[in-house]
DNA sequence: AACGTTGATGCAATCGTTTGTCTTACTTTC
DNA sequence: GAAAGTAAGACAAACGATTGCATCAACGTT
């Protein structure tokens, strides 16, 4: 609205006699400069340091009112913005966090950034936000880059710390205990027993198993809480059943050619536990594509509850994190202990909740007649899958 | 490892009194400050103009190979990282831009995202993200926000922009010509034709169609030219059978209520052409969910190919944008801009691509018989759900 | 022996703020 | 009328780096 009063304003001050070339040609009619606090100074015929005084209404000044009205009229006048770097590097407070995260665009991590996010702008905090594609090296290079930018402390997400680090850090989905580290992670030995104990009131007891790629900070922890779940309920975990994930991949992609070694071997099993939600639908997409039904034939149980999974078809039932809310929550930590609101706690644990749609269901009764190795091969041939 | 000598050199010099309580909660044996070029300089009997010219490999200066192998070496070993903060305040470069979005954790924004923090990371930029849920006065407050931080410029993702910026900014998905500001968009003329154009010679001639939010910015466009791709080919738009989204998220739900809404007018049409994906996953549920098949009874089309699309069931004809190329293009354009190499463009247009897949077929013969088309999907609706 | 040259650094200003301490002048108060 | 108090701001020193210029010694030159 005021645009064109704001803009003499900027010709009639900013004549610093500058070239610019750079910057001309990159706008066209705005102002070269911002204003800095010293020249709206000038421009008022007061010192900077009264100018900032009244500015940030720092207590215990007394400044006659008449003044006050005076400077703020010319800050809003001459569109005064404080340069924050400048006021970050004197007031060491950048109120910014680092975010490290090994990919962005994927169902997952963008939901608890999500959380991260909201939480952290509501606060008046910024973010910086690097990915490091599960790379040793770059997490460590992220890592000190973020700091040395100021981060005044750090979240990362499904990320592997090496060593404890010199501001606040809370790390979602990180394992390893390290000192200064607040983990937020989920109740995995809840989710195990939750996901077993499901899968065998329908009856199933033949049960295959996904492990996650070895860089996800959770596949060790999850597939032991599975193991010592299905022990307790007397499930036998076959290894001719568990396969293990590989491809650093977040596309559904990742459980389709899993699941067509698994069905190589030949094997009989009713279920399938699922690594995430993102497999889970590979692995179904798969079991689809050579002939089976879904939960048919097969039970899949996926992990996460991502946004799509309530919507895919069949809908998954899948052991639900509260991804935005640790998002939430592992910002409010740091907050927190950057504002000395609560001291450091070793970790946070959520708990996970069953969802039950579709994509499980009661074991098939006659086995015989759901799957037979014919079937598997007949299937097998002339899918069109290219497009994948 | 030599944090011992570390913090002693911090105990003698930084002994300014303060109480330092917050701190102290924060971390373990971690030293406080970081090594300043001042405390290396000092600690090298130089002064720190001479490090600071070593550590840049400044040209034309001549340093003895000696002192700048003792530089060297002395700031590994205290372990030197030069604040970026005041190095940015001094060169007046943050190697930052500023990334304006609507909405964090969306499949449409995070693949944009993903190609634009590749491309800036690549190129030793970090950036800032800001999300303003297409509210106005935070997509200005954060704009400034982002300058005031020192952004160098800005990309936005479908982001309604008021005014232009001071800085170079590319808009993904910004309709709105604004002086200044590069727009990357899709050419959605052609897109149209490609919807269109695929349904027709499907058979399809009453269509049922979609209208994005009014505040997403590509709804307008897309709409203005399906109407004009339907005039050219004949097909009619028919407002019983155009439903307008309204909901603001991002879920699949969004299309759910407007399938509903639109199957109770009760006219007949054989395809249903979505505003993106997300709303299609809705809408087809939606119509399963109401006993009809896809594409069976009704073909649908989708906007965007999200990575679900892929891997939804039925596989989700769609047209294809190239989102992550998208993000990279405008990351591209930002640092070409930036750097000079590069005058500045008004738009940038990239092109669409039909994805075809299994949510659309040929229209069916017999509008009576609609739902005997059963093809080799025919486990979706009469599975054995009910039994659970 | 005076002078330019070069080599090796030091100095100081600067970026834009903030903040603790001074100054100056004007009121009070006794 | 002098001491004391206060109002209204000015000053200057940071914060941590960069950079043009100054300095100072040693050395070679004529």
């Amino acid at each position: 609205m005021r645009k064109g009063e704001n803009s003499e304003g900027t010709t009639t001050v900013a004549s610093g006699g500058s070239p610019g070339t750079a910057t001309n040609t990159n706008l066209m009619g705005a102002s070269n400069k911002p204003t800095s606090l010293k020249k709206l100074a000038q421009h008022l015929g007061l010192n900077p340091a009264t100018v900032s005084v009244v500015l940030n209404d720092v207590p215990g000044r007394n400044i006659p009112q008449a003044t006050r009205d005076r400077i703020k009229a010319a800050a809003k006048e001459l569109n005064y913005q404080p340069s924050l770097l400048a006021r970050s590097l004197r007031n060491r407070r950048t109120l910014t966090i680092g975010i490290l995260v090994p990919e962005l665009g994927d169902g997952y991590h963008t939901q608890v950034m999500s959380g991260i996010g909201d939480h952290l702008i509501d606060s008046g905090y910024f973010y910086f936000t690097a990915h490091h594609r599960h790379r040793k090296n770059l997490v460590e290079e992220y890592g000190q880059m973020l700091i040395n930018r100021g981060a005044e402390a750090m979240i990362t997400i499904d990320t592997a710390l090496e060593h404890p680090y010199s501001i606040p850090v809370v790390a979602v989905a990180g394992h390893r205990p390290i000192s200064g580290v607040t983990n937020v992670l989920l109740d995995h030995r809840f989710a195990a027993e939750l996901t077993l104990s499901h899968l065998y009131s329908l009856g199933h007891r033949e049960i295959a198993f996904m492990r996650g790629q070895p860089f996800s900070s959770d596949s060790d922890e999850r597939w032991q809480h599975l193991v010592q779940a299905a022990r307790e309920i007397k499930i036998k975990v076959d290894p001719d059943l568990t396969l293990q994930l590989d491809r650093d991949t977040t596309s559904p992609e990742l459980g389709y050619p899993a699941i067509q070694r698994l069905l190589s071997v030949g094997k009989y099993f009713s279920a399938l536990v699922c690594f995430n939600d993102i497999s889970a639908i590979g692995a179904i997409r798969a079991l689809q594509d050579l002939g089976m039904n879904v939960p048919g034939d097969v039970s899949v149980i996926g992990f996460d509850d991502i946004r799509s999974a309530s919507f895919h078809n069949p809908r998954l039932t899948t052991i639900r994190q509260p991804l935005i809310n640790m998002g939430r929550i592992a910002a409010q930590c740091v907050l927190n202990r950057l504002h000395g609101t609560e001291g450091y706690r070793e970790q946070i644990v959520v708990e996970p909740e069953l969802m039950v749609r579709e994509s499980t269901g009661v074991v098939c009764t006659s086995p015989s007649t759901v799957r037979t190795r014919e079937n598997k091969k007949s299937t097998k041939s002339g899918d069109s899958r290219g497009d994948v």
